[in-house]
DNA sequence: CTGAAAGCGCTTACAG
DNA sequence: CTGAAAGCGCTTACAG
């Protein structure tokens, strides 16, 4: 430890770089924010001043004189999993192209309900994307009379008249379990992600439809839910295999699951796809690095993230119209599924 | 698509509640801010308008009034390495114990330079926390100068008078490479990542300090380097591969590399450690979930978060040394190492 | 091309 | 317990 010192010095404000280049405050900031009606000799002047000071603007007192920040919040339920950071990426793009910047919110370190309710309905940010499951019932009410700008990533229901990008849930799922059922197999496994946010609601309804459709029966034995995660999707197998009897494909709600799955199989000693076939729902980067690569379904996750961005400036800009967007998704078949498993 | 009637609602403020209340804006504020001097049905009247009207502060407002914004911002190269996301989430944990908030920028998505400028030496948050490739050395002097509270996680060299955190990074691969060697290693290759910030550095010097000690040669080509991403380290060992000679071991300089070579060993059909010792460093969650369990350097992510973000708070109300703080790493011995394979 | 004035919505410091 | 005044550091709108 040693100490410091030096002593703090105030930050320079446009008033002091107006006094020591002898202009007014009025053509600083002309200068600072590059605007038109300044002589090049001044300007340059005013240039080096700032350099030299190191003068940077007070965030604070421009967001207060011009009534809005620039910037927008992206609400989420955590950042760590691949299928948030994508969609993070995917809004940081739109927005760095449109000079916006992004500040990040996750519900998992836990915001506490009063900063809450300042993100949704407060003015630290110009609008607010959120994923679903970060938006509370009694929320809706206030975004909507207020009309602050929002956007909602999940399929909406349609009682709540907010703008959503949605993917298309229930056809990528069932595309996944044709899949499966055209392998041979008949026990499909499912873990199903929390019910809400809806999609995952989505997925397990095309599950069943899917077997409905094939002549096959829905047991609930073959059905668990899982928190999304990856060790969830394990846990939920060591379930299956403490029972006695596994399905002969396992298809997870989403790619973390999954890969808990093929975590679990293997520990167990078991071969994938030759004993069991996993199937994913996302295409997060890692499906398609891991050995076997993973059968999933891809949704265009960094799109997600850039049409939501693009709604939300389009509103911050005056737009009233409420979209319903819906992006496609596609079934990407990779080593982790193959025909089923002849149970003697 | 339907148009909204609803017209934009102004948001309400201090002045807003006063006039509808009929007490001061000064009232308003000590009851908003839950401060004493506020007669106990003033202040219920008061909390029942801010209800009503949702009234939120404006936090450009109140930052500017208050002259700081108890925020701090965290700059790290990204956040979808599980290293960088659980250093957040220990910054996180301490920020929100003493009230403050976070805010999270990352240099993947490309900050401008001049916004990273501003980050650094401008008022948008009371103190930053750097993990230390985001701090180019042009900025060293300001921070310096200006005495902005900050701390930096890395290694820190001495000559840049910064308050740092730091792990054992030397001692932690000596005793990873003493392991492999224990278990017979002779031909230990080594995935360098890159070499600032110098934790790398040390990691790769470690290695080669410890061939000298056990009386093995160092040779060029079982030392490659990549990006600390998993897809680098699949990289690297398809090269080992395709060059028709393997190490008996792998050491990447982190865990994400680490995956990465066992995606490549495992799609080569080679078994691990039967065929390939491999080991890792940090020991992000992930390492104990993968089958087999990756041997690797533990690091107490978390607790550098939560120590980083304690020395910068100090800072910021007042502390003015310099701490340089080493917290311990330990080998973690998992499935992923065993006895190295005889060459025929 | 340049500047003086008013105001953004709060808080701090001072009076009563 | 309550309030009137000044000021935080900018920008907008208006003059010259």
């Amino acid at each position: 430890m040693q100490n410091s010192e030096v002593k703090d010095i105030p930050n320079p404000t446009i008033a002091t770089v107006a006094k020591s280049t002898g202009v007014s405050m009025m053509t600083v900031s002309r200068v600072v924010n590059n605007k038109p009606g300044v002589a090049q000799a001044t300007r340059e002047r005013v240039l080096q001043a700032i350099n030299e000071m190191g003068y940077t603007a007070n965030p604070a007192a421009r967001n207060l004189a011009r009534g809005r920040t620039n910037s927008i919040s992206l609400m989420l339920p955590n950042i760590w999993s691949s299928y948030m950071s994508e969609v993070a990426r995917g809004v940081g793009a739109a927005l760095s192209a449109a000079s916006y910047s992004l500040v990040i919110y996750t519900t998992d370190v836990g915001i506490e309900r009063e900063h809450y309710h300042n993100l949704l309905l407060g003015q630290s940010a110009d609008g607010v994307i959120m994923v679903a499951p970060c938006l509370p019932d009694e929320h809706v009410k206030h975004l909507l009379n207020r009309r602050r700008p929002c956007v909602v990533i999940d399929p909406c229901p349609s009682d709540r008249a907010l703008p959503s990008i949605n993917v298309t849930n229930w056809a990528g799922t069932l595309a996944a379990m044709e899949h499966l059922i055209a392998l041979g197999h008949r026990r499909i496994g499912f873990i199903s992600g929390v019910p809400y946010p809806l999609c995952n609601a989505e997925r397990l309804r095309a599950y069943r439809d899917s077997l409905l459709k094939a002549g096959l029966k829905a047991e609930a034995r073959w059905v668990k839910s899982g928190d999304q995660t990856r060790s969830a999707g394990a846990a939920c197998t060591r379930e299956w295999l403490a029972e006695g009897e596994l399905p002969t494909a396992i298809f997870a709600g989403n790619d973390d699951m999954a890969m808990g799955v093929i975590d679990a199989l293997m520990a167990a000693g078991l071969k994938i796809p030759e004993d069991v076939s996993v199937v994913g729902f996302d295409d997060v980067p890692m499906a398609s690095q891991i050995h076997p690569g993973l059968t999933t379904v891809h949704q265009p996750l960094q799109e997600i993230g850039q049409r939501a961005a693009e709604l939300l400036l389009a509103q911050i800009n005056g737009q009233t119209s409420i979209p319903f967007i819906e992006l496609p998704t596609e079934l990407i078949i990779r080593g982790s599924t193959g025909p089923a498993r002849k149970t003697p």
